[in-house]
DNA sequence: CTCGCTAAACTAACGACGTTAGTTTTGTTG
DNA sequence: CAACAAAACTAACGTCGTTAGTTTAGCGAG
């Protein structure tokens, strides 16, 4: 019966049902129906309160983006700075692993990631940085992000060491992997952090700073 | 008239067609209908030479894997090793950006991607590297390289001074970028990479082979 | 109070998609 | 030359995102 005393629907509502369905089933399971059905609705519904799927997960991705944490534009540490950023980034795209395809998909003009891009550009160039050394430094530690929260590396493997036993001599313990993914992902990106930080720092102009 | 005298299609064929739609018009402009078309043929006679579009997809991502060098597994400079694997992985995944983000949203179970680990797997511990480090690094450098290939950073600025000019003040020179972006990009990642090998070697056990 | 307007649900439908079934014609093989 | 496999076809199914048009509940103006 069309016109609810209460409404069903909320933009908010939706965004949630949509993060929902993508954590738990992955990208591929949402579609416009699926989710209304969630909602207890019909899927031409959702266009009331929603212009386009695609928007639909402009938005979801925006408000996980939102959550990460700029850096204090004023300190001087650019290290600290550049490793909180990262460890923030990452941690947000790992909670919902699903959507880092969509959202790396896309060109750069999410207001979120314009707004970090530019307070770590900041804060680089005033710790010293040429302007095009500190665009180059926030793209390095995106692209670890990027890469990091796409590809877990060892969730990748298959739980079933004769996949690899024969073939691959040297990744015989690849099944092993599986178990600890989560530990081996978050260790690997650490190793990666911080070695891509100190390697910067060994480049930085006035070399110490 | 079906069944022609000289046969219009074969894998190779189709694979080919379909990377040049992807790279072309990006991965969402890759239908069966429209892959069909490029070919002369209509949708359904695709699937008397591939089981799905999801197999032909992988095949096409397999292929360009396929080309990317892995290192001597005789070697002892692991550095040198490292370095050469990465670029040639990157260099492959950024002639085609449009499918790394199928090819990166796919469990790790690609043939020549499970070839390559294993290659670089093989020298980082003939290098001195603990098997877990060298798990580790393997795993680094990948997500270097999909990041890089994936959010070119340089070419998602939009080319319009006005939307950033205001509201983000340290970005006021961004839409430059968009003249250099492969250069930036290029550049970005053989900062990151360079930057990353080096503070590896700092963490080398035997610290300075 | 009620008249109209807007908001928010609905049903029906369109065209595109991946895929399967069944048909026809050609080339090949016994 | 008969039988069979290969490779194209036409038709159709169910699902998808989305639009049009309909119905009803809530609300503000007279």
């Amino acid at each position: 019966m069309p016109r609810p005393s209460t409404p069903r629907l909320s933009p908010d509502l939706i965004r949630a049902a949509a993060l929902r369905i993508i954590d738990a089933e992955g990208l591929a399971a949402l579609s416009m129906r699926r989710l209304a059905e969630a909602l207890g609705v019909r899927a031409a519904s959702l266009y009331n309160h929603v212009r386009t799927k695609e928007a639909l997960l402009d938005d979801v991705a925006n408000a996980i983006v939102a959550g990460v944490e700029p850096p204090d534009p004023d300190t001087d540490d650019w290290r600290a700075a550049v490793l909180g950023w990262a460890r923030s980034y990452r941690a947000a795209l790992a909670a919902h692993p699903h959507i880092v395809p969509f959202l790396a998909g896309e060109p750069l003009e999410r207001e979120a990631s314009l707004r970090l891009a530019d307070a770590v550009h900041g804060v680089l160039v005033g710790a010293g940085w040429p302007p095009r050394q500190a665009t180059m430094i926030g793209a390095a530690v995106r692209y670890l992000v990027l890469g990091a929260a796409l590809g877990s590396f060892a969730g990748g493997f298959v739980d079933d060491a004769d996949v690899y036993a024969e073939r691959f001599p040297n990744l015989g313990q690849a099944h092993r992997l599986r178990a600890h993914a989560d530990e081996i992902d978050r260790d690997s990106f650490e190793l990666a952090l911080g070695a891509l930080v100190d390697g910067l720092a060994a480049r930085h102009p006035t070399r110490g700073a």
